[in-house]
RNA sequence: GGACAGGUGGCCGAGUGGUUAAAGGCAGCAGACUGUAAAUCUGCCCGUGCAAGCGUACGCUGGUUCGAAUCCAGCCCUGUCCA
């Protein structure tokens, strides 16, 4: 909270990122002297990372710009074990050749985020396949599991919450800590990585790498993690009903991810803006204190940045453009296109293909209450066949008839 | 292995033989008001159909009954307690 010497713990505290540390002067007096190499994991259990992965991996970029060194790892290893913390119920196993494939997708979204290569400061990727594949079990056992009790393992949130409600934990999953903890020695070790960085349920993970890596080595290594981003109506960072806010284009498109941030709840903007652009500080508060309508500009600031960031100038720019052009009644060829067949259509059918109602049913009723419109003529009949032209639900979903 | 309690729509939760496609709440969608915000009010909220209706649905499988989410039997699962 107060005067950091380093840039890197200055910036991350100005911005709000830090939730816990564990040794606050010792990192900072460590990043002010030297490149810190620092790392975060990620699961791959999805082709994709999602905005509730956003936070860690802004961290990293951030541990960049300040001068240092980003490690990002991917759990090729751990993913096949499954971390059970927050999870009330055993993970479903994946796949080697999926695990594998998921972390080729996700990789495509660090690639704007970092800059990979082989400098000082160049981040860096690795597998902790790489290592926990190899290692033996007894090996495992002498070398790393003495340094864990049993005790202090059940005392652990992710173990203990899951015992109290009397849930399954295999002792697949209540190994995933000791893993994780051999993630950070193992790195520390062979890649010189200090600090270990995750959202604040990763904690208790963190401090056992941390500990083990003073128990094994005597070496002091660092953690660090972000506070659990919420939005002002208290739900989570990154998932909707809709479906999560995807990362990759695959499984979100740029319109839709740039809609995502343009609308932001008033009260988050500020924070988001720190937290997921690189404007200055000084421009955040700036568009942070905008009032009435003028906050819309802040918001076009933020989710024009933010889709920069993840998806690139371009996407950023046709969202934009896209977006306006809808909103004021115009068209604009970015817009979900739905290509009309031969034989006909109901509008109804049209509004099911397009994912803007679930059943036909639903969109007629949209119909009946008036939400529909074609062309920005409301359409009144509920058996009314599609023409093309530009397809309206309400005042968010647009789309294009072909 | 035994004794109780329970399994209802995305979630929570009423409902103990017919008027129950199933109260109420949450979430969601739309309308009004606005600023692609929040709050508030209104409508909608299984599928199909213009509609009457039809189909599907209350853990699973059978049964009783003119009629079952509701009664009976077996099974599966969950919780609490005992071994």
């Amino acid at each position: 909270m107060t005067s950091y010497r380093s840039d890197l713990l200055r910036l991350l505290d100005e911005r709000g990122y830090i939730h816990q540390v564990t040794d606050a002067d010792a990192l900072d007096a460590l990043a002010a002297l030297q490149v810190v190499p620092g790392y975060i994991g990620f699961d791959a259990t999805a082709p994709s990372l999602h905005v509730g992965n956003l936070v860690s991996m802004m961290l990293l970029r951030r541990l960049q710009q300040t001068g240092h060194k980003p490690v990002v790892v991917m759990g090729g290893g751990t993913t096949r074990i499954g971390d059970p913390t927050g999870k009330d119920e055993v993970r479903k196993m994946l796949t080697d050749d999926a695990i594998e494939a998921n972390i080729t997708s996700i990789m495509q979204a660090f690639g704007r985020l970092l800059t990979f290569g082989d400098g000082p400061t160049d981040a860096v990727m690795v597998n902790n396949h790489d290592w926990l594949g190899r290692l033996g079990y007894i090996e495992l056992l002498q070398e790393v599991g003495t340094h864990f009790t049993v005790n202090r393992m059940l005392s652990f949130d992710s173990v203990r919450l899951r015992l109290e409600r009397e849930q399954p934990m295999t002792f697949l999953e209540f190994n995933y800590m000791i893993l994780q903890g051999y993630d950070f020695r193992h790195l520390a070790q062979t890649r010189g990585v200090r600090l270990q960085m995750g959202g604040s349920d990763q904690w208790g993970n963190i401090i056992n790498g941390v500990e083990l890596s003073r128990r094994m080595d005597g070496a002091e290594v660092f953690g660090l993690t972000t506070p659990l981003i919420t939005k002002a109506d208290g739900s989570k960072m990154g998932k909707s009903v809709s479906g999560a806010i995807w990362l990759n284009e695959a499984q979100l498109t740029h319109y839709d991810y740039w809609q995502f941030w343009r609308n932001t709840d008033d009260r988050d903007v500020g924070r988001f803006l720190r937290l997921f652009t690189d404007l200055p500080l000084a421009e955040t508060v700036r568009l942070e204190a905008l009032g009435g309508a003028e906050i819309n500009e802040a918001k076009v600031v933020l989710a024009n940045e933010a889709t920069r960031l993840v998806r690139g100038d371009d996407a950023a720019r046709a969202a934009q453009t896209t977006a306006s052009a809808a909103f004021a009644g115009g068209a604009s060829d970015d817009l979900p296109t739905l290509e009309l067949p031969a034989e006909g259509i109901t509008l109804a059918a049209a509004c099911t293909a397009l994912g803007f109602t679930a059943s036909n049913g639903e969109a007629k009723r949209k119909i009946a209450e008036g939400a529909l419109w074609l062309n920005e003529q409301p359409v009144t009949d509920p058996a009314a066949t599609a023409a093309p032209g530009r397809l309206r639900l309400g005042k968010k979903k647009h789309a294009l008839l072909r």
